[in-house]
DNA sequence: TATTGTTATACTCTATAACTATA
DNA sequence: TATAGTTATAGAGTATAACAATA
């Protein structure tokens, strides 16, 4: 396998960035979630673990106003439940409820219905390379 | 190349769909884009061609009013330009300033750096396994 | 004094409903 | 009467600034 030039490699970054991000906006498109992305994202955290507002703001990179304000929504919806941090009286613990949980599943089997039906198009060698590639997709996206 | 099952049709498709919005959303919160999401998203599609508002809307699927208010704002700072139709005196056509053709490169270049500084740390053999896959992920996000 | 969390306030993007102009 | 576009208005998400409670 020959080396690949800086202008190779920057080719290959624009059009498998087009690629994904066609992707993910097909998926949004095509899936009617059972709750908003934003607190999708906060769902997805806290079925991790429990954690503080003040973590999932750093988390997802919002301000601490704005994700008091997605906490009070998903608590109003019942999906997700404050209490008490018994080490810290400041701290507040968010923690996910089985609705909660029901809503997350019930998100992601939407967002993956779109996306099974078209891979199952794919044939077996390409669905193949899809699944090497997709190991390959993470790491990249790790820091 | 034996025949998946569907149960591992849907556990790639899980994954890469997985993958694919990892990495989407990687790239947005990495680069500082010249445009606001829904701007860009307008300014792609006014490079592919002219458009009417009424267009842009169904295509971005947002409302009518929605894409008034972001051709507004593209149209204050010079990215666009609103014509007259001379064959049909309701509607407008929208086009790309060069201003609007330079931040839609700016915002390419942010969001590919990321990206290719990424795809850089990997593998020929690992690049050229993305190369084919990303041939394979336009197909997937086609309708 | 620093940190967690909330409230107060304002700005942006979204939508529906209503209005104008043209076909 | 139907369609393109805009304006009016309201709802939801985001931010910064200021405040309360705790460490």
């Amino acid at each position: 396998m020959a080396d690949t030039t800086p202008a190779e490699v920057a080719e290959l970054a624009t059009q498998l960035r087009l690629a994904c991000m066609r992707v993910s906006r097909r998926v949004r498109f095509e899936s009617v979630d059972a709750v908003a992305p934003h607190q999708f994202s906060v769902l997805v955290r806290l079925a991790e673990a429990p954690r503080n507002p003040r973590e999932l703001a750093d988390i997802e990179k919002v301000s601490p106003p704005s994700m008091t304000r997605t906490v009070n929504g998903l608590a109003e919806q019942g999906l997700v439940t404050r209490a008490p941090d018994p080490d810290d009286g400041r701290c507040v613990i968010v923690s996910l409820t089985p609705d909660g949980r029901e809503a997350l599943d019930e998100t992601r089997a939407a967002r993956d219905a779109w996306m099974t039906s078209r891979v199952a198009e794919l044939t077996p060698a390409e669905q193949d390379l899809l699944r090497q590639a997709t190991l390959l997709l993470h790491r990249v996206a790790d820091r």
